[in-house]
Parts: structure tokens; C-alpha cells; sequence
DNA sequence: TGGTCGATCAGCT
DNA sequence: GCTGATCGACCAA
């Protein structure tokens, strides 16, 4: 078990994105370590792609973390009520990130549930158990990840990334939500561990 | 098993 | 004003 360095996330976020799936994302905050493994991704290449907040350079306030250092978080929210979180990639300047779509819950289950459920892990039903994190906007709620975290440095303390040497067979396929993105709807930058299978 | 729809607000025009 | 890198509830078949 491992900690990943900054070297890490200095790749093009169409690689990173597939070195991501089976790492594990730890926070931990108040006390509780709360993990899981990385088991669903999507790349976002930044200028060139239409799909990406930072199309074109586009630089604004909330895509600013995105031109930063490498192996931050770019916390965003959506529809009013959801967070979601990236890992900023490629180097400085270039606002590429892989967003996080789903995990398998590791460490921290019952704090996951509380975040959730507001109960503890042992009473959720199996359905809740499957749904604890497995979507971009449930993984924020559950690893307890909102707005404060945007441009935390995953080389810290609070943030990181663990390696166990898992390395999972990848299956890719079209992103999700991004129907106004022309051309780059049909790009394959989701990817996903094979075992978890994707629908 | 699949389609529709409401919640709710930051960011953009 | 309008829209969205979402979720969950509800309804039909």
C-alpha cells in the first residue's frame, strides 16, 4: 500500500483516467478514514474537448483549479443539490481532469451510511448498500466531499490516493450527461473496471 | 425495465 | 432567464 506522488497525475487525463480505476480514494476527516476503489471514471481533455468545462480555455472562477497543479480536486456543483469531484490532470496551465463517477466503499461504511441514509451501515437495505456510492453525486455525499474541497491537494493529508497494486481490466465507453457536446458525445473517455460491469 | 419529472442553485447570457 | 459532468420518486406496462 502506497501513496501516489505528484509525478502521478502529471499525464494527459485520458491515461490517467485509466491508471485511476482500482487505486483507492481516502479522506480523512473529522477522525474517520472513509476509502473506497476507484471503479468508474471519465476523462475530460480540457481545450480540445467540448465536453469539458475548460473547453477552448475557458477560465473562469470555478474552472480555475483546473488550470493548477496536477493532482488536486476539482469540486464542482450541479442542479442545485449535487457535488461531483475531479482529479486535475496533465500539468499546469492545461485544465484537463478525470471525474470520479463511482466507488466501492472500503473503509469508513458506517460513516458513508450516516452521510447517506442517516443510519448506520448495518440497517441499510441492499439496494441502499448498492446505491451507498456508486454515481458521481452519490460518492460526494458519501465521502463527505462538497464545495470546501475544491483544490485540496491530493498530496496531503485530508486527500489522497492509495495503490494496492490492483489492476483491474478496463472496459471504456461514451460519457454520460453531456448531450450538448456535439462531436465528443461519442468519444469513449468513460472507463470502467471490468469486474464491476458496466450496465 | 424504462420513461418522465421535480428538487434547487451556481454560472452564464 | 435558462441550463446542467445528478438523483430518487413515481408511474406504466
Amino acid at each position: 500500500m502506497r501513496k501516489l506522488e505528484r509525478e502521478f497525475y502529471c499525464q494527459s487525463s485520458i491515461r490517467l483516467a485509466q491508471e485511476l480505476l482500482g487505486k483507492i480514494l481516502v479522506h480523512n476527516g473529522n477522525g474517520d478514514k472513509i476509502s473506497g476503489r476507484i471503479v468508474e471514471v471519465e476523462a475530460y481533455m480540457g481545450m480540445e474537448d467540448k465536453a469539458a468545462h475548460s473547453y477552448a480555455g475557458k477560465r473562469t472562477k470555478r474552472t480555475e483549479v483546473m488550470y493548477g497543479i496536477p493532482g488536486i480536486l476539482y469540486v464542482f456543483s450541479i442542479y442545485g443539490m449535487y457535488s461531483c469531484v475531479n482529479v486535475v490532470a496533465g500539468e499546469v496551465e492545461i485544465p484537463q481532469a478525470v471525474l470520479i463517477r463511482a466507488i466501492e466503499p472500503i473503509d469508513g461504511l458506517n460513516q458513508m451510511a450516516l452521510n447517506r441514509y442517516k443510519k448506520i451501515y448495518e440497517f441499510l437495505s441492499k439496494k441502499e448498500r448498492v446505491n451507498l456510492a456508486n454515481g458521481p453525486g452519490k460518492l460526494c455525499i458519501a465521502m463527505g466531499i462538497d464545495k470546501s474541497a475544491n483544490g485540496a491537494d491530493l498530496c496531503g493529508d485530508v486527500f489522497f490516493l492509495e495503490d494496492d497494486d490492483c489492476s483491474p481490466e478496463i472496459v471504456s465507453s461514451k460519457r454520460i450527461g453531456i448531450d450538448y457536446a456535439e462531436e465528443a458525445v461519442d468519444f469513449p473517455w468513460r472507463f470502467q473496471s471490468k469486474s464491476y460491469s458496466p450496465r
